[in-house]
DNA sequence: AATGGTATTGCAAATAATTTGCAAAGACAT
DNA sequence: ATGTCTTTGCAAATTATTTGCAATACCATT
């Protein structure tokens, strides 16, 4: 896997230059969490002064097609993206609120899925797993 | 759970009309499989002549905050959507071709989910897993 | 079967997210 | 320092989805 190199040594190796705008990209994205790209125009904007939105939006297609990045479709309007680094994991999104959690369960892992799996002879790259319901804040107040 | 009454009449208990579009569109569904608001659009107009996109549409947004219609969030850029019957699956999707399969392996199942959600206080309602690759098909050619 | 109140539709126009073409600017191997 | 090739900013295009509003269709009631 990609998981030992750091982002930037991965650009480097496929030959994609390490400008300004995409170290900003990375730096904000390496925080942690998952952002839309609104927002993540928004943050490196600080950063980077000046920067377009077609240059987040091409950069970050480009770190997603690198598996540096994962996209989450997560609600209905607009993909959010986050950092991929050692940690896997999923999301718990609460449809009141829509703040969106990390879980350290992994489904994946149980030996059945890969069985029924082999069965339709496909070759899994990725998985996602999301839980929605209602958040211990939102159930709490009224 | 709805499981055992049709869409016609749950919408029936809630105070909406059955209108031809509607009967339509949950006609379309019925057939099984996921679409999205074109597709539906599309296979609407032939048994609906001159029906609109927005009608598609909020009707869709209707049917899934009614629990009828489950809308998955599958590619980037559009929503699907499918009709909730009986049995409880999720989905496996080509990154190559774009296919979209059913699997009825259901990883919420495992306790340990369960347990570490109650440490989150978190009152799950829906659960969606999906596993990305190749399929076979795409995997076998060239 | 006709009627009336209310939910629903079609239409057209507005939003919002994302993509694209192109000339100018920047990265980096030499 | 230079040249090449990638990348950016800009502006405009695309695509999915939503909304306001007047006209219409449901369906409970008479």
């Amino acid at each position: 896997m990609n998981n030992e190199l750091s982002p930037e040594k991965i650009l480097k190796n496929k030959g994609c230059k390490l400008t300004q705008q995409r170290k900003a990209i990375i730096e904000v994205l390496s925080s942690g969490g998952h952002h839309t790209a609104n927002e993540i125009y928004a943050l490196v904007s600080d950063k980077y002064r000046g920067i377009n939105f077609s240059t987040i939006y091409r950069n970050l297609e480009l770190l997603v097609g690198l598996g540096i990045v994962e996209r989450l479709n997560i609600s209905d309007n607009c993909s959010h993206f986050e950092l991929i680094n050692g940690k896997h994991h999923h999301h718990v999104i609460c449809n009141k609120c829509g703040e969106v959690r990390e879980i350290d369960i992994c489904p994946f892992a149980a030996a059945e899925d890969r069985e029924k799996l082999k069965e339709l002879d496909f070759e899994a790259t990725e998985h996602k797993f999301e839980i929605y319901g209602i958040c211990s804040n939102c159930r709490h107040k009224e």
